[in-house]
DNA sequence: GACAATGTTACAGT
DNA sequence: CACTGTAACATTGT
């Protein structure tokens, strides 16, 4: 869930309620997955909100930044004056009331506002580091140029001839391929499953098997199913919400992402899952070549 | 209880 | 050394 559509969502949402506002008070609940102290960050001002890939990094006025990656199950989540009477924010997907037993930093702002970290699998994680030194983050820096299909910042665009330079010099499997985020930044299963379906391609193929035609297909249904992604809100399948705590609308676009047994959109015939890399991969046997 | 789950990442092996 | 595949990380739900 959390890929590049889902971290473009809440990076937007964040942009809006957090830039201008002052970090007040730091309270970390759960130390190891935090990473710097309370008095780089206390008093400085949010400037800005970035993304790379599916890594967001939060901007301050003291030449500081909040380095975080959400990987399965993070969420951040604004609370304030402004965000009162929002509708719609999925209890159910936060646990209720914030803080709970899921919120595992805390950062107070101006005027009673509050960002809320919550993590259920703990596998993210959140690294104050100098602004400048954010690229040299060992995930940062492997990123890989990633699909422009959202005006992020900072990072390289996949073009069309990088794209094929990275599918023809790999002999991996073109789906794991996708997903190899030092090769193509912010790609992850869903939309892995559901570009190679839109192009036709066996998820089983080896990269440098593809032609250039197919190349070429699959960069386009790239682009477009993360364009669907990020105009959806993002995919809410387990655990994904935005900014304000609601979810996305993808999952109900889900092309064969999730679809095991189920019938083929295209060909009507049954949804396959198999295990490529170690991720659950779904594939319609007829309609994938 | 066994198993699987969206993402990285460490590590073993080739 | 570069590349590849697998297990691990922690928790919840089936």
């Amino acid at each position: 869930m959390p890929e590049l559509p889902e971290v473009e969502t809440i990076r937007l949402g964040l942009q809006k309620y957090l830039v201008g506002q002052r970090i007040e008070k730091l309270e970390v609940r759960l130390p190891k997955i935090f990473q710097g102290s309370a008095k780089q960050i206390e008093g400085a001002k949010i400037i800005g909100v970035r993304r790379f890939g599916k890594g967001l990094v939060i901007d301050l006025s003291n030449n500081y930044s909040l380095a975080i990656h959400i990987k399965l199950t993070g969420q951040l989540i604004y609370r304030g004056p402004e965000t009162a009477k929002v509708v719609n924010v999925s209890k159910e997907k936060i646990g209720g009331e914030l803080p709970n037993k899921w919120t595992h930093v805390i950062f107070k702002l101006d005027k009673n506002s509050f960002l809320y970290y919550n993590d259920l699998r703990q596998f993210g994680w959140i690294k104050i580091v100098k602004t400048d030194d954010v690229k040299n983050l060992p995930f940062f820096k492997e990123l890989g140029p990633e699909p422009p299909v959202a005006a992020s910042i900072g990072v390289q665009p996949l073009t069309q001839e990088l794209f094929e330079g990275v599918i023809k010099s790999s002999n991996v499997a073109i789906k794991p391929l996708l997903m190899d985020q030092k090769k193509i930044g912010g790609i992850g299963n869903i939309y892995a499953n559901d570009a190679l379906f839109d192009a036709r391609i066996d998820p089983r193929r080896r990269a440098k098997t593809l032609s250039d035609e197919e190349i070429k297909i699959l960069y386009d249904s790239i682009l477009k199913v993360l364009k669907l992604g990020l105009k959806e809100g993002g995919a809410t399948e387990v655990n994904f919400v935005n900014a304000l705590g609601q979810e996305g609308g993808y999952q109900n676009h889900f092309l064969v992402y999730g679809r095991e047994g189920e019938k083929c959109k295209r060909c009507g015939e049954t949804i396959k899952k198999i295990k490529l890399g170690g991720r659950g991969s779904y594939f319609c046997p007829v309609c994938q070549k």
